[in-house]
DNA sequence: AATGAATGAGGGTTCATTCAT
DNA sequence: AATGAATGAACCCTCATTCAT
């Protein structure tokens, strides 16, 4: 009996998969050059089609965009959503373990290309803004006001003056990192940042910022160090910062 | 016998008006549009000049981008460079009110779309990344870290994990502000932040990250507060969110 | 079964034929209005296209003038070798009708107006000056020398005093005449040359300068006429002005 | 009492000057570019006035060109008509002496370059062509037919087949050497032409190919030389042709 | 379904011409 | 009379979109 001929992709797989090589593509091309600048051409070669077969699956060159960006980061908030509803635990092991990860993993996807894409965009296509901010940024935002709340609740974190303020000081550096990667960060210019390592630090600090100063604890068993957890389990890796 | 009268916007005024008079329009629209989707015609429209004026001062689109950019953060980074060489004393004083009162103002700035433009932009015009990387970006890291390596080597802050990226944590927020502010900021979409609050609650979240736990205090007894000057004369403006 | 039918212009044949149809139609408009006065509109209307299309077969206007010089008399020298390699006998006889009739031919074609377009945009386009002396200046000039070398080693012709000087005195006149055609020539002014007449009286002329004075002849008796062939089988067309 | 200022050019000579300072410059500019693709800023800034100046003393860029045509050859043409009428003497005589003197001195003018400028303009500018034909082609070439006529009539000449063709083939070498000084000629490609030797040369063939043959003297004193003029005392300067 | 040749509106740029000084 | 800043029409070229094959 023949074996299976390599098949590769093949004809039926590749027809169904064309929307989602599309808008890869589109992603990159879009991200790589700005909306305005890129060209359909461009689209369709990285694809591997042609110009006139885009046309096929997307009308324009715009709804082209608009579906890039529908596509692309619901999924990873989402991801998010599942990750922080699916541990019940303290808030600072979640921000240090699973909120680090989730970014380190958004960071590191074509799909962080969308936050360049949208500072880029929005203001020339206003229905974006519109899905932008409902789907992306408000169920963003909320996961980690989430994560923050439940600090607050449990008594990890002392109420900050802004709750909304401080999730953003977490929240847009990691925002920043995204952008930065295909921005400058895509010009290799000098040493750039370790942006895992950054990550954890920010994260890091933040916890710093929130926490509760252990104050009974110290005062009484002078653990002078970091406000950060005293059990230190899973605590930041001490690096070369010089321990007194 | 009267001399000339100063006549109003003369030809001569004027002509020396101009190069600075097409900048900012150019920057508006640069901002606005992005650069390949903006019009030469509207930049000229909006310097109030025809299209043909524009190309007597600047003698390409790009170039006239080029110039934007150089001449627009850079004169705003030099103003942070001073105001932290002028002031001595502490860093944390130095943070929650000039630092503060520098970013306002600079967000408040035209030039704060200059953030914007560059991550649109920088990959398309690698000349211009290199100048924003060694005029902009180089500069304005060091300002904040010299005023975080002071508050360390006088003992207000502890030493961080990292100092880079405590300065990218203090620092991607502010910058962030200024490219939403052109961005999502200017859809008018659900309520927006209150950027000038937020970038003071931000830094206080910062110095609340970085400062040493006030050690002497924890020997002696238990005011294991917040490392912020305890006579507070300058402290937080205490708000809603902080019942004393 | 019936094979596909040719189908008049298909797209197919269309496409091949199009760069040839862009030339020609450039070759008019670049003759009639001048490189720098003529409008690509017009040559792509010309060639039965829009302005577009004409972009996918050159990239600029000066790659298709640059084009049009290259095909277009490069053929027309060769054409001239041939004949002359191609003929054995003597060179007046090679003059008077080959020579003749090369040069009737090209006057009547086309590629005649490549004179002028060189003459008009040597000077704005140096690398076709390098083309032009290398592929049509010389090999032209190097054809009818090596004509009136014969002549001479036939011992048809005394040697000139200088036989490249010869050569144009020779040639000359035919590219003014292929000049004239499309400059003045154009205009319709007064009663204007029959040029392939003209072109054999020239030559005929030149063979009178250039003949030996047939001192056999000379010797002999008074038959002094003109060198030409005393036979005259072939000899210039007996007209008015020669009452025999 | 003061010397009078060295005053240079005057204002007031300048003044008086400027139509020809102007007219010379846009000349060189004109033949140089090309009219259509020569710029009014250079034909005023080689005149060393500004673009404006150039408005108030010819209405357009057309009215320019007009202006240089009409006054650059017709003076030239004018000359070689004055030669002509004050030489009563042999016209072989004329023509080794004074035609290829007037051509001489014409070639090396500015205004050889007129030749090739209407070349170029004619078609775009019926207006010049018409004063072209009227006032530099007509007397040109009667000034050259009358020579001919005078060798014809003192039997110097046997009447050739076509009198104005033998015009032409005269005439257009020594009017493609123009052209072609300001063509490929200034492209400095290969050793070229000694152009005044090449006008003694050509005007010496076209001697050789109308002169009757002096069939008696030549039958009688075997000077077998070419039919160029028996006595040879202004003869062709003998060159490295080959004497036998 | 896929192709890619063709289209033509749009935008950057130039430059003849004008006019306030 | 002279200047040169300003204008805007015109032209080269690009590229999103269409459509015959």
């Amino acid at each position: 009996m023949p074996s299976q001929p390599p098949s590769g992709p093949s004809r039926q797989r590749r027809k169904e998969a064309r929307p989602q090589e599309l808008l890869d593509a589109a992603l990159e091309v879009f991200v790589e050059r700005g909306f305005a600048a890129a060209r359909t051409d461009d689209v369709a070669q990285r694809a591997g089609v042609s110009k006139g077969t885009l046309y096929l699956y997307y009308p324009s060159k715009e709804d082209l965009l608009k579906a890039v960006i529908t596509h692309s980061l619901a999924s990873e908030i989402a991801e998010g959503r599942r990750i922080v509803d699916a541990h019940a635990g303290s808030a600072v092991l979640l921000l240090r373990e699973f909120v680090v990860a989730w970014w380190a993993r958004l960071l590191d996807s074509p799909a962080s290309g969308v936050f360049k894409l949208m500072i880029t965009e929005v203001r020339n296509h206003p229905e974006v803004a519109e899905f932008y901010a409902r789907e992306v940024m408000m169920p963003g935002e909320q996961v980690l006001t989430d994560v923050l709340q439940r600090g607050i609740d449990r008594g990890e974190f002392h109420p900050p003056a802004d709750l909304r303020h401080a999730v953003f000081s977490l929240l847009l550096p990691l925002v920043m990192l995204c952008v930065h990667k295909h921005s400058l960060g895509a010009c290799s210019l000098g040493p750039s940042l370790d942006a895992h390592r950054f990550i954890a630090d920010h994260v890091e600090l933040l916890i710093a910022a929130l926490s509760r100063p252990a104050t009974g604890a110290q005062a009484q068993g002078g653990s002078g160090a970091a406000a950060a957890s005293p059990t230190r389990t899973t605590g930041p890796r001490p690096r070369k910062a010089k321990p007194r």
